[in-house]
DNA sequence: AAAAATCAATCAAACGTTTGTTCGGGTTTT
DNA sequence: AAAACCCGAACAAACGTTTGATTGATTTTT
């Protein structure tokens, strides 16, 4: 059984590429078929249609992290140490894996409605999670004024962002750039 | 001739609302002909393509904050002072339209490689201008030593992100935003 | 000023291509 | 022999664009 376990990811990888790197649209089954050296039709014995690879493909990305995400938040460092930790792998994991990270931001609008709901959900838990470690912070008083959600969605446009000029092997590499954001998100650029 | 022109402006606005909510490919001729009232053959006495459209749209946006952004640059206000400036125009700009701001984001991608070398020339211009602003602060020693490069995309990904959560009429004012992303950019969360 | 020619604006209809998907039958694996 | 896998061929639908014609206004020529 692990046969066609193992064919799917493959073909999930070619895919990501694909997706990625053209787009959803711009990117047609006999594309996809013809980088994986078979036919069109027979993409459709491992998946139900060209959407039920976009969903799958984004849906697994997000399961991934989430599951690291959660771990760390059930340990019992407090605060401030889960918001270097979370911030910290969170921009490790996307910036580490850009393609992926392009499908989660660029690509979700080209799904129907029933797919995106399942995604949506699962990205208000992204959301809440870094939120409550900012309502913390507030509790004890080390956090400025700012609304948590305006908090968490600048960081993650930060990150997102990458997709657009990050290059993994330049001169800046993955953990530093985390070290970098953790830095401008929670102190500034300024001395 | 001032007629061409309305009209012209007229059909923009229509298209800048169906691409920016649907996405370029998933928005048709024929859809976009339907918004206006007319034929979608006469769509093309005013443009040349889709693509045509979509680029124009593009330009003019990127064209009309330019302007803005390097008025501003040429006074003689300190660097910290144009920083301000320059950050806070920008994130009102493009958060009072987030249609236009989704199309600068989302479609750039779909245009063929001759438009798309134009805008990206632009867009190193919004670059530079940001860059060289963060490069002075650092000659006067009151920047960190985070590549400018990394902060300036780091703030262009605080702003562009908000296409993805922001509600002009939700309880966050345009302004207010620009102050809290300033803030953030400059000085950090925490307290 | 009347007549002729040009132009901008619009339309319905059709064009050729490409799209995602299906179908029937073949081939390989178990 | 059953099941899983794969393929060539075909499908209807949708796409961006072109064509050829009609209208009314504007300009040029008489």
């Amino acid at each position: 059984m692990t046969k066609k376990a193992d064919k799917i990811k493959e073909i999930h990888g070619v895919v990501a590429r694909l997706f990625a790197q053209k787009g959803y649209h711009n990117t047609s089954m006999r594309e996809i078929a013809r980088g994986l050296g078979m036919n069109q039709s027979s993409l459709y014995h491992y998946f139900d249609s060209k959407e039920d690879i976009l969903f799958t493909l984004i849906n697994d990305a997000m399961d991934d992290a989430l599951g690291t995400l959660e771990e760390i938040c059930k340990t019992d460092l407090s605060p401030h140490g889960k918001l270097n930790q979370v911030l910290r792998f969170y921009t490790r994991y996307y910036t580490g894996d850009l393609d992926r990270l392009r499908l989660l931001v660029n690509e979700q609008g080209n799904l129907g409605k029933d797919y995106r709901l399942l995604l949506i959900k699962k990205e208000r838990r992204y959301v809440h999670l870094i939120q409550s470690i900012l309502k913390a912070l507030a509790d004890e008083g080390r956090m400025k004024p700012i609304p948590p959600s305006v908090a968490t969605f600048a960081f993650f446009g930060m990150v997102h962002y990458t997709i657009k000029w990050y290059d993994k092997e330049g001169p800046v590499k993955s953990g530093e750039l985390a070290d970098y954001f953790l830095e401008i998100f929670t102190k500034g650029i300024f001395l």
